[in-house]
Formats: structure tokens, sequence, C-alpha cells
DNA sequence: GCCGTTTTGTTCTCGCGTTCACAAACTCAT
DNA sequence: ATGAGTTTGTGAACGCGAGAACAAAACGGC
């Protein structure tokens, strides 16, 4: 008997499709606060930008949500997908380097509203302690344990300079965090059950100005070859 | 004949290999910063944490700027990189938006140290116009297209809310700008030639915690099947 | 000048993800 | 009830990227 269990997660889900049912969920958060209903896989495709058989692949994975010739029930899809993602319970995280950045983290309201809540801001600079960001005071940064340890904290996030990261991320697995967000532009060394999630504001500046250079390289060619082969 | 012009940019990269040259290019900065003149692949993959296979690889289609038993010059190969990439020139960019990302975007060093020069503020409430960030003043939305024009600006940043994205990214692909970094969570539609690319904060996180939520269940379900059979 | 050592550049294979295309399943009108 | 019209869920084909493996090239010692 191969039976399922009830709560049924046992499902390998791609890692593609992890990546995109966060923006499924949005679409259908945005779908629903405007009043609709049912939506056909082509219409949510749509707002999230995607093509619908990737759509439709993508929650076959989840299970069969939707009803053939109908389309899919809006709020019980998001809920689905929610149940799925562990979006419907509270995420506790903290956010380690209060500088630019952090403090832009720590007000960012998305952050809660998606069920995650910041139970701490850490800092090394003593300066900053005591300073109250989005209702929450800057603490030192050696209160890291005592605070993962205090409400289970699974979720770090890094937003302190590059030269600090590691050492960071390092303090950070000590304590329990087990998935780390950093911001900072390096690569960190974590052991493997440590899950990090990377983003570089740069690099995707960086990527826009190739294709950009490109662009214009590209034309540049084709006028000279045009100029040269006008025969 | 098939010969190669001299500036030599005809090669098609592929996407993934873009997106990782920026990585290369911050891990020989490392490198030639720590002194280092000469690399093996194995050690900058290292740096840059991939495998060395895949960065011999990658490197392969920019060219031959290796020397086989010895190894990659750190600064030669850097400027090949960079001069690929367009990092060698200056990319003025606007931000729209100057809430709580716009302030962290406009003080952050590290664009400005990789080419980008942030040559206007933008934000549609008056209340802001005049503020000076980073040396830069917040002026009026309105004026994008007239600075957009004076400085040949080709890529800009857009750090509103969602409800507005659309439409600045619109006034924007208007004006010229042919390249947009979005941090709104909306999908934006724009034409064929202007490039898109999303950072999508909470989506990260969403994904952490996703693994989170299946390690959870996994251990879960390993502790119910030991407890069924323990025969 | 030749041989062993090192390391690059490239070829080959495999697996994942995307997309097409269609059968199955559901609704609605008659 | 039945058939026409929709729309889902999925099997199959395809293309791209990752990684292993190796041949070609450079260096150093003798
Ligand atoms: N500001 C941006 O918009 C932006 C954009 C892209 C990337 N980043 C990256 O994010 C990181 C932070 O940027 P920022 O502009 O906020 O820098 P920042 O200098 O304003 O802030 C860094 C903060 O980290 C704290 N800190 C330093 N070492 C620490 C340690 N060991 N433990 C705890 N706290 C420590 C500092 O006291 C400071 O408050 C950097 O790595 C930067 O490259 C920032
Ligand atoms: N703050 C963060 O750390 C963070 C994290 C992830 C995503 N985001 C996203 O980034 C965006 C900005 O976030 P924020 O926290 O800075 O918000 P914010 O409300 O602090 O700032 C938004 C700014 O945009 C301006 N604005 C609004 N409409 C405009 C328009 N049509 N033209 C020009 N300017 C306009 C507002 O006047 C305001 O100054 C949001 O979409 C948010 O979801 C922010």
């Amino acid at each position: 008997m191969t039976a399922r269990t009830s709560t049924d997660t046992a499902r390998e889900i791609p890692e593609a499709t992890v990546a995109r049912l966060p923006v499924y969920l949005r679409a259908l958060t945005t779908l629903s606060e405007s009043g609709t209903a049912v939506c056909s896989s082509e219409d949510l495709a749509a707002a999230a930008g995607v093509n619908s058989a990737k759509l439709r692949k993508d929650l076959s994975y989840l299970g069969s949500y939707g009803t053939r010739g109908v389309g899919y029930d809006v709020d019980y899809l998001r809920y689905q997908i929610a149940r799925e993602m562990g979006a419907t319970r509270d995420w506790p995280v903290v956010i380690v380097g209060i500088g630019n950045l952090g403090h832009a983290l720590a007000n960012y309201s998305g952050f809660r509203s998606r069920g995650f809540r910041v139970v701490a801001l850490l800092d090394a600079d003593g300066q900053r302690h005591g300073e109250v960001v989005a209702g929450v005071v800057v603490r030192p940064f050696d209160d890291l344990a005592a605070i993962v340890h205090e409400h289970g904290v699974a979720i770090g996030v890094i937003a302190t300079p590059a030269a600090s990261a590691q050492d960071v991320a390092d303090r950070m697995v000590e304590s329990g965090i087990t998935s780390i967000l950093n911001f900072a532009p390096t690569v960190l060394n974590v052991g493997d059950h440590v899950a990090v999630s990377k983003v570089d504001l740069s690099k995707e500046l960086q990527v826009l100005a190739y294709h950009e250079q490109r662009k214009a390289t590209a034309e540049e060619a084709a006028k000279a070859s045009a100029a040269q082969e006008p025969a």
C-alpha cells in the first residue's frame, strides 16, 4: 500500500517550482482582493507572468486543486499553496546589521504580512544599541544565541558588510539557525544542513549593464556591416 | 571567412554564465586585494563558490585568457571580464521611490564602486523633494524624461509601492530607459526591447521557510514511521 | 632538447526544466 | 440524457546547463 499520509507533504517539489509558488501566492492575493472568486490557469499565469502550461504543471505537484472546464477557486488554491509553503504559520526572524539596508528591512511591512515576524535587530556597534526601529529595539550581537533559543528562530538575515558576514553566519549556525538570507556580497561557507539564499543587488545591475552593452555593440556591428556591404 | 571582429563581443554567452560573471569579478577583486597575482581555476572556483569545471567553461565563452599548467593572471582576467560585462564604463542610473528602500539604495556605496552612478533620485511625494540623500537631491518624478535625456540614462530602479510600479515603468520606457531593476512585488508589462530584472526579498524568505517546513515535516514523518515499525 | 607534471579548454553525457499537445473531466444548454 | 464547449492535468519531446573526464598546452628540471 502506498497511500499518502494525511498531511501529504511527502512529494518532491522541484526547486524551480518552489521559487515560483510565492509569485502565484501574490497573484492570487491580488485576484482575491479584486473580487475574483474563480480563475483559469490562463488568467493566473498572466497575472504571475508565466506560461500557463508551466503554471498548471507547477500546481500539479501540490495536488489536483482545480476543476476541469472551470478553473481554480482563488481562495481555496491560495490556502493550499500557503499551507504547502509554510505561510500559514508565523516565522520568527532576526536581522543582523542595522545599517542602511537593515533599517529598510526592519521597516518593511511586506515581511510581516507574509508571516515573518522580526523578533530581534542585532548590531555589533554599541552606538546603535537601544535605538528603536519599527517598534523593535536594536540589541548587541552577542544576544543572538539567547534570542534564537527563546523564540525558536530558524531564519536569520545578514545585512552587515561583507567582511563580517562569514563571522555572523558562523555565530548564527552555532546558535541553531538553519536558514540564512545573505545580503552581503560574499560566499558563505556553512554546513550542509544550513540553507543559504543570497541576494546580490549589484549583480542584478551588472547583468542589466551587460545586456545594455551587448545591445550597443550589436547595433554598432550592424551599422558597420551595413556600411561595408551595401552592394 | 568567419574571422571575428577586433572587439570580439559577437559570441553568445549563456544567460546562466552571465549571471555568474559578476561573482567571478568580485572574487577576483578580493584575490587581487589580498596580493594574489595568479590563481588556478580551482582557487577561483572556491572563492566564487562554484565547481571548477563550470568556472572554466564559463570563462571559455569569453575567450582563452588562462595559461595551461599555470592558471589565470588575476588582474588580466579581471579586466577581461569587466570589459565583457561593460563594467569598464560608467552607467548612469535613476532611482524612483525614495522611501525606506530607496534611501538604502541611494546610500549604497557598492553601486558606485562597480560603475553605477546615481544621477537622480525621484519621488512623487512633494514632501520629499529637496531632501539630499548621499549627495543627490530628491526631485519630482516628472523630471524623469529630462534627466534620462540629459544623462543618457539606460537603467532605472523602481523602489515604489507595488501599486505605482507599472505606472513608473511605463513612464521610464516612454523616457527611453531600456533596463529596469524592479523591487516592487509586481509583474511588469513592458515591450520586448526592455529588460526587466526583479528582486523579490519576500520570495527569498518564503523559499527558505518552505525548506524549513519540509525539514520539520520530514523529521516528524521519520519519527512516526520509526514508532510504527520498530519491529 | 626531452619528459613528467600541472592546469586549461573542450567534448560528452546526463538530468532537470520548459513547452507542446491532448485526453480526461467538468459545465451548460437543449 | 446528450452533445458541444471549456479547461485541467499530464505524457512526451526538446533544449539548456551541470559535471565528469580527457586531450592539448605550457612549465620546470635535468
Ligand atoms: N544599502 C544597500 O542598499 C545595499 C545594497 C546591496 C547590498 N548591500 C549590502 O548589504 C550589507 C549592508 O549594507 P549597508 O549599506 O546597510 O551597510 P552599513 O554599513 O550601513 O550597515 C552595516 C551594519 O552592520 C553592522 N555590523 C558590522 N559588523 C557587524 C558584526 N560583525 N555583527 C553585527 N553587526 C555588524 C554595522 O555596525 C552597521 O550598522 C553590505 O554587505 C552591503 O554590501 C547593501
Ligand atoms: N523596505 C524594504 O526593505 C523592502 C523589502 C522588499 C521589498 N520592498 C519593496 O520596495 C518597494 C518600496 O518599499 P519601501 O519600504 O521603500 O516603501 P516606502 O513606502 O517607504 O517608499 C515608497 C516611496 O515611493 C514613493 N512613490 C509612491 N508612488 C510613486 C510614484 N508613482 N512615483 C514616484 N514615487 C512614488 C513614495 O512617495 C515613497 O517615498 C515596495 O514595493 C516594497 O514592496 C521593500
